[in-house]
DNA sequence: TTCTGTATGTCAAAATCCTGACATGGAAGA
DNA sequence: TCTTCCATGTCAGGATTTTGACATACAGAA
């Protein structure tokens, strides 16, 4: 038999099942997400703030995996809605620490119920005895491409 | 010992880890595929196509995890570029049946071999035994969540 | 037949994201 | 010190994708 890799469906490859089961979460977040005024990549900034506050516009970047220039505007959007602060001014290098105001800790708060549901949801699909051994292996696949 | 969806930090979360994953996969993916002049989507349209002549632009949205919207520009693209051909007109209803073009074969077999030796990477990474069994939650997350 | 529902293709507009580029600030080495 | 290199923030432009909407074509029920 040869390895899944080799298959000749597609939809047998790792990478479309990954694909696949990324974009429905997408697809379950974003919905989830919109009776909460928020979109994914504002969700997922939110939430590295919450954890990690004074994270700057390209350590943001990275931890949601788009580039500078799209958290850019996300901080701008999230700013302007009153959900974070930044400050005008570096006052060492030019990385501006980001932190949440108190509106953005509730909005958050509220949007992670709806999250934490899909994501239970999730986790519920699969046998308990293997979710450690994914997260470690989505883990490895990720970084043998260099992500 | 609490449940890892329930984990304090974010990153051990299945679905961080998952965007991760497929992030890393997209980003490999692009930068492959642009030595070939394709994009990712339009790779997956030609890979379905090569399996499964005749599909519609419906279809292959469904395929690929777009919408019909943005499938439509990519097989415009596809037809621009001579690497498939759709009929005007339907016969029966309104599908219109698109077929990969020599050229459009040949594309795709070049580009594969790329798109392939990242899909080993990614499967050589993880313990070859579970590899089955990835596969097959994927898709329970993905069913789960309604994709 | 007629009506309703579903599926498809397509257009228009907006949102989102990326590539390319530039200037600034700091660190490390000559 | 000065120079080189890297990281960061930001602007401009374009590409991609989505939401919303509309018309068409078929299937099935009334």
């Amino acid at each position: 038999m040869d390895p899944p890799h080799l298959a000749e469906d597609v939809t047998e490859h790792v990478g479309y099942r990954l694909k696949r089961a990324a974009a429905a979460l997408r697809n379950a977040m974003d919905k989830a997400l919109r009776e909460h005024g928020l979109t994914v990549p504002q969700y997922a900034c939110l939430e590295l703030l919450d954890q990690q506050p004074g994270l700057s516009n390209a350590e943001l970047a990275r931890g949601t995996f788009v580039t500078r220039q799209s958290m850019n505007v996300v901080l701008r959007g999230l700013q302007d809605a009153a959900l974070i602060t930044r400050p005008a001014a570096a006052d060492h290098g030019r990385a501006l620490p980001a932190h949440l105001t108190p509106e953005g800790r509730s909005r958050l708060d509220a949007a992670r119920s709806a999250v934490y549901a899909i994501e239970r949801d999730m986790v519920a699909a699969i046998p308990q005895r293997r979710l450690a051994a994914i997260l470690t292996d989505l883990d490895r696949m990720a970084a043998a491409l260099g992500g």
